[in-house]
DNA sequence: TTAACTCGTTGACTTAAGTTAAGAAGTCAA
DNA sequence: TTGACTTCTTAACTTAAGTCAACGAGTTAA
């Protein structure tokens, strides 16, 4: 399992033996089942999990509706954004599935951090790489219709459909249920 | 003009004197007027700027039309998503109003991360602390109706309204101009 | 001084998403 | 096994955004 990690922060610099050891040293896992919660709307958080198996979904409710945020799945990091701070957590983070994360959290990071400089060098380069990932994917979102980033979700991330259930999709795409229903029927018939 | 960036460092982490004598001593500062184009669509970038005056637009070009993908203000940091690689820009960077910016480029920047740990761990810092806003404005922009979203800009970055121009609000808001002017005209007779 | 543009607005019409309600199929637990 | 849920679909209707076209006001350039 740890050398998925390693695998992952592989395709962005050269991990050291050193570094290798402190990081496998370091890692520890845990496992959820279907439906666990990890986190709760109110909940302060010190964790942040790498996937190492299974998806995990973040939601906020609105309205008296669950707006889905964004699906994490296999060697992606969910990091809570208030992660070691005082401020309470906005969403929720549920497992659509049976799920085995890599757990860090702040304070084992920056001693990490201390110790191997080049670690948090890799942070800095990989946030900056998901930061313009999602720029990416918020600008393709405001100039597409429902219709378009349907397609677009169905090319780039196929699985998702079989993982997550309809009306969860939906609200990440940002239209109601019998939208969705509506454009997979259009499609079909095209 | 160099106490700006300071003082936009400082809201995340103590400047030492050491580093702040660095960073004024690599501070470059270049001007534009109204309507420059810092980059285009194609070009290789090596230049990121902190703004210090002025308003820059970032936009691509989709089926003929402009569409524009965020609005840069004072206090705010323009990171071409191709700097310093050997991919070409996706997008254009206008100046909308006559702008002055401090000029950063990798190579100093990674000179002065290898000097100054401290400058890299803050830039880790920033980036994910922008990141974490981006990630609120995505979903914020998702489940939110376009009168919604320029009520929120209203509320959120009222000049804008006076910097930009009403078609680039609109595409900026993932709408067609003449569904922004008739929000507008909604908003009065309410 | 025109002529050509751009910008914002408005109107008429089309299209598709939202809303409300209902029903069929599947799942789960008492 | 039954009853309570959830999920997805469908239908009828409402609402608002997209499209296309036109117009006035302001700007720019020949």
């Amino acid at each position: 399992m740890k050398s998925k990690i390693l695998k992952y922060l592989s395709k962005y610099t050269e991990i050291t033996e050193q570094l290798e050891n402190a990081i496998n040293e370091s890692a520890y896992f845990k496992s959820y089942k279907k439906g666990d919660i990890l986190l709760k709307e109110g909940d302060f958080s010190n964790e942040c999990y790498f996937i190492l198996e299974g998806c995990i979904r973040s939601y906020f409710i609105k309205d008296g509706e669950e707006k889905t945020i964004e699906f994490y799945t296999e060697k992606e990091v969910v990091t809570p954004s208030n992660i070691g701070k005082s401020t309470p957590s906005q969403y929720f983070l549920e497992c659509l599935e049976d799920t085995v994360v890599n757990v860090g959290n702040p304070a084992l990071e920056n001693e990490m951090y201390h110790k191997y400089p080049q670690l948090e060098s890799l942070s800095r380069v990989i946030a900056e790489v998901i930061l313009t990932k999602q720029q990416e994917s918020y600008t393709a979102f405001k100039s597409s219709t429902p219709e378009e980033r349907y397609l677009q979700l169905l090319k780039t991330r196929p699985n998702l459909l079989q993982r997550a259930s309809q009306h969860q999709i939906a609200s990440y795409l940002g239209i109601r249920p019998e939208s969705l229903s509506r454009i997979r029927k259009r499609l079909i018939n095209k």
